[in-house]
DNA sequence: TATTTTCATGAAAGCGATTTCAATATCTAT
DNA sequence: ATAGATATTGAAATCGCTTTCATGAAAATA
């Protein structure tokens, strides 16, 4: 019992009219006389027509259908971009084709040919790093592309952050202030651009304004994990740092857990910031000063950069740059 | 400067074979003798040509692409089986659209019939409630639908969940073996039945079978939150409960963090046990004892089912009901 | 009223594949 | 070598819609 579909030709030949009209009715193309359009209303109503996405893609050239590149959705940080993009999304009539590249290289690059031969109208990635295979890639594409939370250093793709080295020299300039002499710094790869030229870059500048030395065994590298962070966390004890500056919110939430379990006061013995201020800084005890993200902007803007280039407009700015702000919670003492 | 495509009939040109060959060989049909598939090959190898998805769409009537339709991405659980159904879904080669459906029956209807006419070749539908709208434009709906973490009371459309029931019926169990009384449950709204008709059903065989009295003050709807639960905490204090199950993870959360602040010791005036075991159980202080499910698999399994749909085959069983367990952790007293 | 313009509409050509069916090759077994 | 079977190919129809172009109808202008 195949569900019979209806199609454009059958409510042309239902209405007494041409399929080029009821294209032109569905469409809302203005050049049809009300009386027709009534009609053709009328019949689709009746015969209860869905235009065929496909065919009409195949025809117009445009899927109104965006990928979206994510390493990880069951990654808050992400997932809250990801919020973003699809709200705006689904505001301009697009959808999302969404995949899980887990911030592999390959991966990225398979799932953006796919993307692409599924003729999408155009790509938003996320992601912690950009090869140059990546980036060949992105040009290569026939549609566009626009980086969500995800740094280029190159600058050459369209791309939404916020200023994560002056974030990052922000917070540990004030650690400094509070007299803090060892702070380590505990990030995903160091082969990511955005740890090692970003979040790297500004923790030295900061220590360096502040004639610090910098000791690059304070300097931990590891996952974007809960996990990643408690096994992290004896390290850490042992290298005598007083702060801790994390690159990821689960991660510094699992630094805390072990460092309290460990006997550690928190932010007595250990003071400790985090970057992303998703809502495991809220749950976490003690609630973790941050610096903090319009997270669903920065999907929510990308989003909108991208509508105009599909619709080959210009944009005021490549690259644009969301305000920070650092938010003060349990997980460090207040300023003197 | 246009980006020209190589299409199949280039390719066809080139190799001086006809498209129904060069559709052979890529699509891996037998039928081509070895010598033509190698010049076929290299030719689409020199011009790079990637098939048209929609194109090949509109032809094959299968789109390779499945809609998923979530509530809301940044939802950890629910995040959790995408990534399950994802990892399958890639594994047969499908794409995944993904919408957010804010759990709204409207939206859902709406998200299922663009979906629809985007020629999805199935649907994984997530979301708290199915009623007979929903129901019904599943049954109208020409692709299969599969119900991920997600009930449908009368059991109509293919699903995967644990005995969200018989789980908190354990749970709650537990609790009253420990002494307990006054066990407050806080839940999503009770216009859901996955809350009203199970999981609330499940707390009252547990205080039936103990011959304890339901009093439906103890019963607490809220929003599936972190605030909502710091809002309702000071409701349940009010109560003189001394237990509460928790339908939501982050809920809990709030639940948990709310009380500590205002001076109540969890585990030792207050008991809690939530449902569903994400990370936020671990991050939490005290972690929260849950019930375990497994999230990942939820999700991977019915994306299986969803391909045996889409290919036409035979369900072994149309309701999947994957086991659950129960985690103690911190925010219970162990058991005598 | 005759002549332009402007509107509405339909015919038909794609869009880039898949797929059926018939035709041609190639292989077997006499 | 030859009929029959089998393996390879290509021609052409389709999928369901958009869009260009031509045409007749209606409205505006002279």
């Amino acid at each position: 019992m195949e569900k019979q579909t209806v199609t454009i030709y059958d409510v042309a030949r239902e209405a007494a009219v041409s399929m080029a009209t009821v294209s032109r009715v569905v469409n809302g193309n203005p050049n049809v006389k009300p009386a027709t359009r009534k009609k053709v209303l009328a019949v689709i109503e009746r015969l209860d027509y869905r235009p065929n996405a496909v065919a009409r893609g195949l025809a117009s050239k445009r899927s109104t259908t965006v990928g979206v590149i994510i390493p990880d959705v069951t990654n808050i940080y992400f997932a809250s971009l990801a919020r973003g993009i699809d709200d705006i999304a689904m505001m301009y009539k697009y959808n999302i084709i969404l995949t899980n590249s887990d911030d592999a290289g390959e991966q990225e690059v398979n799932v953006l040919n796919t993307l692409m031969a599924k003729q999408v109208d155009g790509v938003i990635f996320m992601g912690n790093h950009i090869d140059d295979k990546l980036r060949a890639e992105f040009k290569r594409a026939k549609a566009p592309v626009v980086l969500a939370g995800t740094v280029d250093p190159q600058g050459e793709t369209p791309s939404v952050n916020i200023d994560y080295a002056a974030a990052v020299e922000e917070a540990v300039t004030a650690l400094i202030k509070r007299g803090h002499e060892k702070i380590a710094i505990a990030l995903g790869p160091l082969s990511q651009s955005i740890n090692a030229e970003y979040r790297l870059a500004g923790y030295k500048r900061a220590l360096n304004k502040a004639k610090l030395p910098y000791d690059d065994k304070l300097v931990y590298e590891a996952g974007y994990s809960y996990d990643a962070g408690t096994k992290l966390q004896p390290v850490i004890a042992d290298s005598g740092a007083t702060a801790v500056f994390v690159g990821d919110d689960e991660m510094a939430a699992g630094i805390i857990n072990a460092s309290v379990e460990s006997g550690i006061s928190i932010p007595d013995d250990l003071e400790v910031i985090t970057s992303n201020d998703t809502i495991v800084t809220q749950i976490a005890r003690p609630a973790i000063t941050s610096i903090t993200q319009p997270l669903y902007d920065i999907g929510a803007v990308a989003m909108r950069m991208l509508t105009k280039l599909m619709n080959d407009k210009e944009l005021d700015e490549k690259t644009v740059t969301l305000p920070y702000g650092i938010v003060r919670r349990g997980s460090t003492k207040s300023a003197e």
